[in-house]
Parts: C-alpha cells; structure tokens; sequence
DNA sequence: GCAAAAGTGTTTACAGTACACCCATGG
DNA sequence: CCATGGGTGTACTGTAAACACTTTTGC
C-alpha cells in the first residue's frame, strides 16, 4: 500500500474526540477496536475521508453515525502525520473534537454498542489507546481547555436546564482547579448569559437550586459585537485589558 | 485523477505562510505561479509531502527551499481540504506558518527569485491569489495575532538587536492598535525577557535609542513555570486571573 | 536652534480575590 | 432537628489606563 515514490497513494481520515460530562467528570467517547491492528485496544472514533467529502462533514459522519446526535459544536484542532502512525500505509489523519450532551446520545446498535463505552478523559488518557491515539486525545483536551477560557463552549456539554454548581463543577474539571462560588456566580450572572428559568430542581435530598438555560441569542450578539459589552462599557473600557494581553498571560 | 469512489487516490500538501516584518510592515513571502493552474497569480509557498516525509519537515523544507533559512518558529495552523478546492484533483493542504527576520533571509537562485517577493500582508490578504490561498493567509494571520498575545513570539520577526520603539511599532502593526508608549515600556520591561546591551543606534538624525536583545534562556525559564512570575509572586498570585480568564476573554 | 524621536512617573479606576454565614428542603 | 447543598455581600488589592514634558542627537 505503500513504499513506492509516488503521490497520490496516501489517504487521509478523520478522528473525533467525543467530548461529554457526567456526574462531574469530562468523558470520551471511545471504540474498542474489533480487527487489527491494535485489536482490543480503545481507539478514537475515525474514519476515512470520502474522495468527494469535505473533511468538516467527514468529521460531522463519524459523529452522527456513533451517537446519533446532530448539530453538535464541533472543531479541528490539529492534523497528525507522522510517517508510521498507522502500520498499513501512509495514512494522516485530522483530529476533530465535538462538545454533546450525553443526555442526548442514543447509542446505535446494540451489537455495536457494546464496542462504545464514555471513559473518564483523564483515564483514557493514561491507558494505551490504538495507533497515536493518546497524544491526539491529549491534543484537543489541551485545545478544549485552552477553548473554554476564550468561549462559553462549556454549555455545549450541560442539558438544556442546569444549576449554577453544575456549571461550576463543569468548569472546575476543564480548568482542573477550584473555583469561589461566589465569585464564579458573579462573574457568569453579569454576563448576562444565563436565563433565569424560574424553576426549581426537584426531587433533591437538600434546597432545590434554581435552574438556567444558557442565552444563545444573547451569546451570538456579544459574539458580534466582540465581546465588548455594549451596555456596560465606556470608551475607556473598550481599550482596557489590551496591554494586558499583551505577550504573557 | 479523481472522480473514483478509491481511496488512497488523492494527495496532500503543505502551505507556508512565511511573515516577516521590515519597514513597520507585516509581510508574508509569495511566489507568482509560471504554470497552470492559476498561472501569474501569487501563490503560498507550497509543496506535496513526500511519501517518507513527516509534515513538519515537509513544511521546513519548503521554508528552506525558498529562503535558505533554518531554525525557524513554525507553527501548524489548520488543514484546508474542501473537494473543490484543487482543480487538478483531490488535495488537501495543511497549512502552517512561520516567523523570519527578514535580515537572514538570502534568496535563492536569481532566475527563481525575480517569482519572490515580500508582500504587505493587508494587501495580499484583499488581492485575488491562487487556489484558497486568501482564506489561509487570512487564518494564519489570525492565528498569529491570537498567539501573539499569549506568548512572545514576536521576537522572532526582529532582528537580534532592536530598540523598544521597533518592539512597540511589530505589536502595534500585529494588534492593529495604538499603544501607549510609556504603559507597553513599563510592561515590556518588567517581564525581564530583555536584555539591555548597553549599546547606541548609530547615524540616526534624532536622539539614538538603547538597543535591547531578546533574553531566551529566561523565556525558557518562565515558559517552564507556566508564566507564573516565581520572584515576584505569592501565592495568592499564583491564582490570580484565573477567574478572569473564565469565558470570555 | 530646530527638528525628531527617546525617555521617564504619577494618579485613577476597575476588576479580581478573599472570605463566612444563613436558608430551604428531605428525611 | 439534622444533614446537605443553595444562596448571598463586602472590603481589599493589584494592575491597566490615562496623561505631558524633558533629553539627546544630527543637521
């Protein structure tokens, strides 16, 4: 399949990190592989590029095909060539990662699900996982934490209703590090994200916390708009924080 | 060339997108195309990746190919791989770019170098250019500006001595923004990542300013803690601007 | 002496951080 | 009435931002 001088003998696939959270923990979607090689090892979902297949839709296909979840968010990170990563050919492959709502994942079919478990990310990531599948999923949990800091993408991964401690736990296990409740509900309330659904959790052994949806129309419009916060901000402001970028975090 | 439902019929490349900065002016190196297709339009610096060939060093050759230069910040961007986007066939391009000083840069052979020129990187990104080599300038560019705000890269487009009115001109032409001269030196100077030479301009009609060089081995330092500053902090410090970096920038 | 860029400190305002107690519910 | 997590406000501090004049050199 390979060995000869010659272009256009090579192939291209896409891998997907399957991001979802559960029970305070970031998981990964992975496949115990059925045939070599690395038959029964873990492997990230992936698939070979279709000749007349933009890469985003390939990405989009492994994704839906596993999970039957549409829409998702979804993201390149960064693509893989090393010239033996896979032992049957010259094969690069572009690694995505997807944000989904495990509430929303309906495994397909059972003979197959049993191939398809959610893994604890930071176990997956120390086992031995098939091909270089180890240093990809470390990838785009770098990107994804790096991605977290820039854009609420963390919403991407809560049901449509939660409390502010689930967001709160949510981003303690992307940030790895805890955060002061009072202070992490100050800075998300005055962004004004949040909608406040006026109801309350039920069925809980304490007092219910009240629960939120997360504000997509207001999120694209500040998105628009820079992120500049219109309503708060003076002129002064506008320029404000941007030495501080400057350079070092 | 395409149009079989075959795999491993199609190829890949690389594209660099070279910057440099010379006369207050971010610059990016493009060649003008002598064949079809896209014959006489400016082009990215491009090629296929051998078969036996890493994609990194696929890209640092065409660098040195092109400019004679080694030892060069490189960074891989995205992968650009829409059906269409190669009229000869399916190839798809992995994009990367690079930082030079424009002073080592030494031309290759005559003939090849009159198809080689420095283009200001606001103009080329409007001008028609060959393949979708606008959008991967433009998400190159992008991806340098984002970086640089994280970390400094910026030294890599001066030339080992500069004074800190060039430094503050390459931030400025990078952030597309003014700065304030006595906040971005007061800045600059208390990461201690400069070291002062003790040394003059010479022949400039105006008072000559100190000339200051990049302090690496310090960088590496700081880079290795994490940027957390280790003479200057407490911990308290330490998680300081954690919360602030949450979400939003 | 004049043009041109280098160099230099202080004040203000905001935003992040630290921190502790009462509340509501189920059992 | 107890256990469990939900919910709330203030004082402090560090850093970014705004801002104007003097200095040095070449011509």
């Amino acid at each position: 399949m390979n060995g000869e001088n010659n272009f256009f003998k090579s192939a291209f696939s896409v891998d997907n990190v399957i991001f979802g959270f559960d029970e305070g923990d970031l998981k990964v979607l992975l496949i115990k592989r059925g045939n070599e090689p690395y038959k029964g090892l873990w492997a990230l979902p992936g698939d070979l590029v279709y000749p007349n297949e933009d890469l985003d839709t390939a990405a989009y296909r492994v994704l839906e095909e596993l999970t039957g979840i549409k829409n998702v968010y979804l993201e390149q990170v960064h693509t893989f060539g090393a010239v033996d990563r896979h032992p049957l050919g010259r094969v690069i492959t572009i690694a995505y990662y997807s944000l989904v709502k495990i509430s929303d994942f309906t495994p397909k079919a059972a003979s197959f699900a049993q191939n398809v478990e959610w893994h604890i990310v930071d176990t997956a990531i120390k086992s031995k996982l098939a091909f270089d599948h180890n240093i990809i999923l470390q990838t785009c949990f770098n990107a994804l934490t790096h991605r977290v800091r820039i854009r609420p993408v963390g919403f991407e991964l809560l049901p449509p209703k939660f409390t502010l401690t689930e967001l709160q736990h949510l981003y303690e296990s992307l940030l790895r590090e805890e955060l002061d409740k009072r202070n992490f509900r100050k800075k998300i309330l005055s962004m004004s994200l949040l909608i406040d659904l006026n109801e309350l959790q039920e069925g809980v052994p304490h007092r219910p916390a009240k629960l939120y949806q997360f504000n997509k129309e207001r999120y694209q419009q500040l998105e628009a708009q820079g992120f500049s916060f219109e309503v708060k901000e003076s002129k002064k402001k506008e320029k404000k924080q941007r030495l501080a970028a400057l350079i070092l975090q």
